[in-house]
DNA sequence: CTTGCTATTGACAGAGTGACAACAACTTGT
DNA sequence: ACAAGTTGTTGTCACTCTGTCAATAGCAAG
């Protein structure tokens, strides 16, 4: 007879079974809002007992905090091609790049970002203020503005703001299609010249 | 002995319930994230059985978007002050007009429409992009540029992406507090000058 | 006071969540 | 090769929440 000792579920790294459950919620949470998914639809879909979850995660919620962390956070630019040239120059390739980030993530990035709901939620209101936060230093360097010191945080301030537009924008050309991505390009690249341009040295002398 | 005949509790009007229970409903929604508010909370705030919410609302989720529903809906502008001066000016007056709205729904706005949390869900996208809609085309009206029909489409996208900025700049004014209305105010004018007398028409060449 | 309408209640069944002890896959030492 | 230890994983239990529905009671009309 044969001995195989077929076992009933493999055992993984904790890092590795973190990382399956993980990309199974990303997918759900993706597809209906919070309240429809259930624990017992993402065990199963990971093919993994409910507890698991709560083992990994402690709680729906906490599952589901990580689930928003991962999706906000925008790789950091590679500023080694970012050209020397004039300030209009500079923005135009960092809008090519911003845009480069929303396509890929595409689908995924405009269902995850794309609904505004309702409900103050302090926890998942700080991951996007932080992921915000680190678009904008991200953009503010790669468009070389780093050296306007002492009004940094006006400077960053419109230029969160900005991300507001870029996240519309993206959505008018992602989901909607009611821009194609070169009038996106184009309007982006147009606002934000003249926003670092001309508005932020208005804006000091307020 | 007092024939007192106090009853437990009072019949009223079907619509004057249903607001009650909305607003209970508004305020706790207002304060923590959908799963955390109990239809038990929202029915002990209004001082009325659970069930009488299914009644009225069908659902919990029934409820939670006509919570949505009210909150987003923003005012129709009173065209009649609208100044006949230049682009500039007509766009200033529209901008302070805007401001004047979300500082009076103030932190209340801010709580509800603040925090983008990840969950696709049709029902929501769909009212917040009709809310979306309707604020630009009120926009692109006050502004005065109605008249540009064959490219409304266009023009309405871009506004609307516009608003997404309106969001941001108006959240970290109010909640962030790191602008000023001065400078939100400045930055907006500027921006959607330049959007609407300078990209716009670029925009139409592409 | 009686009757009828219906707004409102209270209880019940089903589903979902979190906690926890027991189990089994894998590793290490002999 | 085997035994013992480690810990990733499971399954169950108690609790809370939601939606349904028949029964109740406030209120107006006759």
């Amino acid at each position: 007879m044969s001995t195989e000792t077929e076992p009933r579920w493999r055992r993984l790294e904790p890092d590795q079974r973190r990382e399956q459950i993980l990309d199974c919620a990303i997918r759900l949470f993706g597809e209906r809002p919070y309240a429809e998914v259930s624990t017992t639809d993402i065990a199963r879909e990971a093919g993994v007992a409910r507890g698991l979850i709560n083992h990994y995660f402690g709680s729906k919620r906490g599952l589901y905090l990580e689930v928003v962390r991962r999706m906000v956070t925008v790789p950091v630019a590679d500023r080694s091609a970012v050209p020397d040239g004039s300030l209009a120059e500079r923005v135009e390739f960092s809008v090519d790049w911003l845009l480069d980030v929303i396509s890929a993530r595409g689908k995924t990035w405009v269902a995850v970002l794309g609904t505004e709901g309702v409900g103050n939620d302090p926890e998942v209101e700080r991951i996007l203020a932080e992921a915000d936060e680190m678009a904008a230093e991200n953009l503010v360097r790669t468009v070389g503005m780093r050296d306007v010191e002492p009004a940094g945080a006006e400077l960053r301030a419109i230029v969160r703001a900005f991300g507001g537009m870029v996240k519309a924008a993206g959505r008018e050309w992602i989901t909607h299609g009611t821009l194609t991505r070169e009038q996106v390009q184009l309007v982006l690249t147009e606002q934000l010249t003249a926003l670092l341009g001309e508005t932020f040295p208005h804006l000091q002398r307020l």
